[in-house]
DNA sequence: CGACGTGTTGAGTGGAATCAACTCGCGTGG
DNA sequence: CCACGCGAGTTGATTCCACTCAACACGTCG
């Protein structure tokens, strides 16, 4: 079985079949993988896109941010979810006049993992089906919390709410706060607060105003008082610890 | 086994578990009821609200509107999923900060399925995960939509989308277009919409204006040409033909 | 009849988009 | 070494869309 793939362009890490399976063994790998169904580990450069296709897919994200994405014909694009290290990505059927696919934000590694090929495994293994479900939901509740942000939320409370969430997902706790990297460019995250890059960078700098976080550069801050951030927004972050009972952190890898 | 209910307050016609369980025994009540588990069918009034709690719980929209709703501590209220006549309704699971019910728009008859005393059986039953599992994605995919709906597309967008939409559920489709008796009040179609309700108003007169829809009353409208409707958003209504692939309709009863 | 709920319309406001100018960091090449 | 171009981000001026508040129309029901 042959194991090189391009993706859209980038430059795709191959490995063979038994190194990728090797390289993702827990999980969900290990649930689904299994000789015929291999999961591909990729590696990703900001930017590029994975077609989700007709066929039902699964992605485990080692590394990196990676996003589902939708499109209008017209260019808008609307991100709907984001899945950063050891988060799980499932995708919705394409539909009609919305384009749909997984593009990596930032340099990401991810595995994919096929399961069109195991419609009947799942038709027979009520734990595969009881697993798949529970991805399943997780990610539906998770584009359920942000439809509620897109519907009403304002732009302040929306940043807020993403900071927030970024610092608990991928900050580092030091004794003076949050540490937080961004990967994602103002475009990515304009549009997955469905704002434009230019309000996002407006609201950056109110929020550094009011000391909610300290902008080091355009892609550092820190937060001191991560509730107080959180309590700009009436909706609590999907990742902070007190949300944590639904996500599915910590059970991937 | 004691069948009777209240539901916040309003009149809720209440049957032997014998005819509950004769009234719905098609498709997922007939996957899913078994003796102990016997689906409750209730008639719902318009505002009347049914608890998501922690338990699982599955609805068949038998007739009316009832929707998947949620709503912020000041108030603020968002619907993310509008279930008609044989739809299914499947809720997420509660999060922090975003309460969550489940709410007749309109007079309502529904069937009320609890799986959590099913979960071994789902846990063994992998017909029964299976079908779960596609029920989950129906929703999940509606949401989805709904989602980039909310994030890029502007009132008018919005509503095109809507009352094309509404047409294809539940339009009588005449030789001088799609006739719809609109079961929701402007409030509910705003929170469904993410806007408010004069400006729904608002929109509907210039939907007149242009002649997208004619509206008979307050409650009714004529859609002559629903291609041209559909055209005003770049986003195909979920229950269109052409976007059918997807949705409950038809499976469910 | 008047009260009430629901929907419509108008005036004014505010928040986010658009368009444009500018800064900054970085890599390239003269 | 610096000039230059480029991409990313910030900020300002202006516009436009949707919200807020208020008044009014209409049908229903006591």
């Amino acid at each position: 079985m042959s194991c090189c793939f391009g993706v859209n362009g980038g430059e795709v890490k191959s490995l063979s079949p038994e190194e990728a399976f090797r390289a993702c063994s827990g999980g969900v790998c290990a649930l689904l993988g299994d000789a015929t169904t291999v999961p591909r580990k990729l590696q990703l450069r900001r930017g590029d896109r994975l077609d989700v296709g007709d066929k039902q897919k699964l992605w485990t994200v080692h590394d990196g941010v990676v996003a589902l994405c939708s499109s209008l014909a017209d260019g808008r694009r609307q991100i709907a979810c984001l899945a950063t290290a050891s988060n799980l990505l499932c995708a919705p059927q394409d539909r009609d006049g919305l384009g749909l696919w997984v593009e990596a934000l930032a340099p990401s590694w991810i595995c994919e993992l096929d399961i069109s090929s195991r419609a009947q495994s799942i038709a027979e293994d009520a734990a595969l089906g009881a697993e798949l479900l529970r991805i399943v939901q997780d990610q539906s509740n998770c584009i359920y919390t942000h439809l509620v942000t897109l519907g009403r939320l304002d732009g302040m409370e929306r940043v807020c709410l993403f900071l927030a969430d970024m610092a608990w997902r991928i900050g580092e706790h030091r004794v003076d706060g949050y540490h937080v990297r961004l990967p994602l460019a103002r475009d990515d995250i304009a549009d997955y607060l469905g704002l434009n890059a230019e309000t996002v960078s407006r609201i950056f700098s109110r929020v550094k105003k009011s000391r909610l976080a300290d902008f080091r550069s355009p892609t550092e801050y820190v937060v001191r008082d991560i509730e107080a951030l959180q309590r700009r927004s009436p909706i609590a972050a999907p990742h902070s610890p007190s949300a944590a009972v639904n996500d599915n952190l910590g059970e991937a890898v």
